[in-house]
RNA sequence: GCCGGGAUGGCGAAAUUGGCAAACGCGAGGGACUUAAAAUCCCUUGUCCGUAAGGACUUCCGGGUUCGAUCCCCGGUCCCGGCACCA
């Protein structure tokens, strides 16, 4: 049998030192966990307990949680929520043998900082680190166990200064370029916005109407990664909602490209015809292509108009343009204009008209589709508002290609084949794609592509609180980057860095920063002045912790080496394509220039789950927020971490409730006295607590791994129900064990009870307790016993009993034999289970 | 519309391989201790019938597979999250 409460490293527990007369009260103070979390967690700091030997360390294990934004309104409790079950994670590996490090920073840049510094009117340099320490102040008292001396923020110039340099390496390797773009513009806040800061063509802070800009953005080539970041996603150790949510973001999309040949076109140059090029995933309807519809800003539109339709088509697009991008995209409403110009359906050889429509995007695809009416929707519902052509090509069961299509579109697939689409008739959807888009391309007229939904990351702001990108720009030598040897380019401090409506960044406005000498001529020269965006301070972040003392690197080989990628990261699901698709795309381009090892970052990731109170979501509006102060104030960080792991499912989130939370400290009182009350373990030990002892140690062991905190901490709590049954006084070596296992839930009052028990080194370096199977298995056990399938009662008979003696002791049973009514027909027999007879 | 995750007592939830549904906790009711209250401890608590023994019903709804289904299959409803005029 294995020693319960060993430990398999060290073993500093002193056995007499725990030994008390019985009757004689050892005074235990009573459980103040305020005092005992206070002295705790001062030991830690003057004991280095939680720093990590980085260099030295077996078996290291990076368990890295989400670095929170250091809002003015304080830690929320999500963000504890969260760090807390890293924690546990960490400290349980960390118990197991590992070396842990569990690093925390701050992403401190970024527009949300700024607004908030421009509306309590204090500079965000001021605010961030008021911020920073109420943050640190509050984590500490959370009772981490992060490793405090790699603590960093991204608005540090000794971190941003890498941060540019990671822009450097994508410019270096062709992945960062400067378009003009359509951008959404708050004429009120005087700010480019997101996509998802529009809501119905509106701000989504002011409220008021959102205008399409053109302004040169600095982009990075995230879509040529596409597909390796999609195909990576089938190796990942991740939550599947995060990976789904991934892959519905990157939107791979199978079809191929046709182009038809546009007749006649009217200003193409002599001899060169012109043709629309477009992408479709359905080439098997190619026959049921009625139309083509180019996207208003399509190049070819200008050439292709015909006289009689230029005026029409001008005011179309002008109009188009003049919309905002998001309630263009969201508008369902058709329109659009024909221009007048034919092209020749490849399929049928049919000539087709040619459309303008604004539910044409130009920056998906070509550009440009073949409307075919009958199969989809969108090309239904146009073709009906201008009396378009709908042809049937695509058949159902028991359809052919005289069934009238009704009043929509026939978009079935599965067992449908093509009708009135010549020598392709009767083919299924597949095989009439595959055959179709063979014929095509054997003239050249079609192939094979994969589109994505995917965009360009668009990484400039023009707005001050983010790191300045590291351009130069010189009359001579044209765009010249900031060599690494001149980084960083420091963000200056200026007291007037609000933005204005000239779509030009604050620092614009600051000539002595502005104006520069260029690094390669030595010439006159201007800076880039807008700044990047905050998920570039993000997407690297966790490569820098384990390097945060070297000034000379953004990370240190070695240390890179031994400790990433990332072992466990933790993280809600709100960043699970932003910043975790950045990180991975960032990683690739570091790996793919030689600089990493690895081309995934993060090893294991798991989503957790959405806290909300008394069923309600909460909000600042709805005064609602837990405030971890004031829990922590009343009930203690021990109680409050508990209580959070227990209220429900970690990955599926939960409701907190007020009251629940005595249930936790309740736990927590009794573990106090239980431990203070226990007697010596001389004398034979009560069987029934051992089997259970050992076996909450197997369980807590095994839920822990798989996040499933709840039930362990319930398992703890039936061990605690079980240890003082009867009121009766458990025994030392009984409760010695559970508070190892609860240590990683409440560290405090685990360590404090540890010491008590007289251990002399912390818990968490006394390692895990480990079970004996032979006490884990009952060797007595109740047996469910069925008639016809309905349980009628429960048989306790030895494990190992087999039907014939299981039945008999059914029988046994009055209230059983009595609805054995007939000859038994058939028993089934589940050993250790069950036991159903049929009659 | 497409993709992912859900729906179990008054409430949060558990059930790890298809095998006693409701562990653990909250709340509620009753009791002990107390002059009293708090705290603590004990008992009861899915619904219905029954004094009880016991019985019937019960995991969103409707089917199916199985000796047996919260779990697997088919169809549907609702909730949460992601994507979305993406061709």
């Amino acid at each position: 049998m294995v020693e319960v409460g060993a430990s398999s490293r060290s073993n500093s527990m002193t056995e007499s030192a725990v030994i008390r007369p019985t009757g004689e009260e050892p005074s235990p103070a009573g459980y103040d966990p305020s005092a005992i979390e206070r002295k705790w967690q001062a030991r830690w700091e003057a004991d280095g307990t939680n720093v990590t030997d980085l260099q030295h360390g077996a078996r290291p294990f990076y368990a890295l949680m989400m670095f929170p934004y250091p809002s003015a309104e304080g830690l929320h409790v999500g963000n504890l929520f969260a760090f807390t079950g890293n924690d546990i994670y960490g400290r349980f590996q960390r118990l197991q043998g590992h070396t842990v490090f569990e690093p925390i920073g701050y992403d401190a840049f970024g527009i949300h900082s700024e607004n908030f510094a421009i509306k309590v009117g204090i500079h965000p340099d001021e605010l961030i680190p008021r911020n920073i320490d109420n943050f640190r102040r509050q984590l500490k008292r959370a009772g981490l166990m992060v490793d405090w001396s790699h603590e960093l923020s991204t608005t540090d110039p000794a971190y941003y200064k890498w941060t540019q340099w990671v822009f450097l390496q994508l410019y270096k390797r062709g992945l960062a370029y400067k378009k003009k773009a359509a951008v959404n513009w708050c004429p009120f806040d005087k700010t480019v916005l997101a996509n998802e800061q529009v809501i119905g063509g509106a701000c989504e802070r002011c409220g008021n109407l959102v205008e399409q800009r053109f302004l040169e953005q600095w982009f990075f080539r995230i879509t040529d990664y596409a597909g390796r970041l999609l195909a990576n996603l089938d190796t990942l150790d991740w939550s599947e909602s995060t990976k789904s949510a991934q892959r519905n973001w990157i939107g791979r999309s199978d079809g191929a490209e046709v182009a038809f040949r546009v007749e006649s076109a009217p200003k193409s140059p002599a001899g060169e015809p012109d043709f629309v090029r477009v992408f479709t995933t359905r080439p098997d309807t190619i026959f049921g292509a009625t139309y083509l519809v180019l996207a208003p800003e399509h190049p070819l539109v200008d050439r292709i108009v015909r006289d009689g339709q230029r005026a029409l088509v001008d005011e179309y697009v002008a109009e188009a343009a003049k919309q905002d991008v998001v309630s263009r995209r969201t508008t369902k409403d058709k329109s659009g204009v024909f221009t007048g110009a034919y092209a020749t359906n490849p399929g049928t050889g049919q000539p087709i008209p040619i459309w303008i429509a604004d539910y044409v995007l130009m920056e998906y695809g070509t550009g440009a589709i073949m409307a075919v009416p009958g199969h989809d929707e969108r090309d239904f519902e146009f073709a009906q508002l201008y009396d378009l052509p709908i042809v049937r090509v695509v058949a159902g069961p028991g359809q052919d290609a005289r069934t009238p299509l009704g009043d929509s579109a026939y978009t079935e697939t599965e067992s449908a084949h093509l009708v009135n689409s010549g020598r392709f008739d009767g083919m299924t959807v597949e095989a009439g794609k595959a055959a179709i888009v063979a014929e095509l391309a054997s003239t050249g007229a079609a192939k094979p592509v994969v589109n994505y939904r995917l965009h360009d990351w668009c990484i400039s702001r023009q707005r001050y609180w983010g790191p300045p990108i590291p351009i130069v720009y010189c009359d001579q030598c044209g765009v010249v980057p900031v060599p690494e040897s001149q980084l960083p380019v420091l963000l200056p401090a200026i007291e007037d860095f609000r933005p204005d409506d000239s779509g030009i960044s604050p620092l614009a406005r600051h000539a002595e920063w502005y104006h520069t000498t260029c690094p390669e001529c030595g010439g006159q020269a201007r800076r880039e002045t807008d700044v990047s965006d905050t998920f570039l301070d993000s997407a690297w972040y966790f490569l820098r912790y384990p390097s945060t003392d070297r000034s000379d690197v953004p990370f240190d080989d070695a240390m890179t080496k031994r400790w990433l990628p990332v072992t466990s990261y933790i993280g809600g699901n709100e960043h699970a394509v932003l910043h975790l698709l950045y990180s991975r795309f960032v990683t690739m381009v570091l790996h793919d220039a030689g600089t990493l090892a690895f081309e995934e970052p993060f090893t294991r990731f798991r989503a957790h789950g959405m806290i909300v109170r008394e069923g309600a979501k909460m909000s600042k509006s709805r005064g609602n927020v837990v405030n971890p102060d004031h829990y922590i104030d009343e009930w203690g960080a021990d109680a409050f971490r508990t209580y959070l792991m227990f209220l429900g499912p970690f990955e599926e989130g939960g409701d907190f409730r007020d009251k629940g939370i005595s249930g936790v400290k309740r736990f927590l009182d009794r573990l106090w006295k239980s431990v203070h009350e226990a007697v010596g373990d001389g004398g034979t030990p009560d069987l029934d607590v051992q089997r259970k002892l050992h076996q909450t140690i197997k369980k807590v062991g095994e839920d822990i791994p798989r996040l499933s905190y709840n039930t362990a901490i319930a398992a703890m709590m039936e061990y605690m129900n079980t240890l003082r049954a009867g009121e009766r006084t458990p025994r030392v070596d009984e409760v010695r064990p559970l508070v190892q296992l609860v240590s990683p839930f409440a560290p405090h009052i685990a360590e404090e009870l540890w010491s008590a028990l007289g251990g002399t080194t912390s818990v968490f370096d006394g390692g895990w307790p480990s079970y004996d199977p032979a006490l884990v298995a009952e060797d007595l056990v109740t047996m469910a016993v069925q008639v016809n399938g309905k349980t009628r009662g429960t048989v306790s008979v030895p494990k190992t009993a087999t039907q014939d003696e299981v039945l008999t002791a059914a029988k046994a049973d009055a209230n059983i034999a009595k609805f054995i009514t007939g000859p038994v027909k058939r028993v089934v027999f589940v050993p250790g289970r069950l036991l159903n007879v049929l009659v």
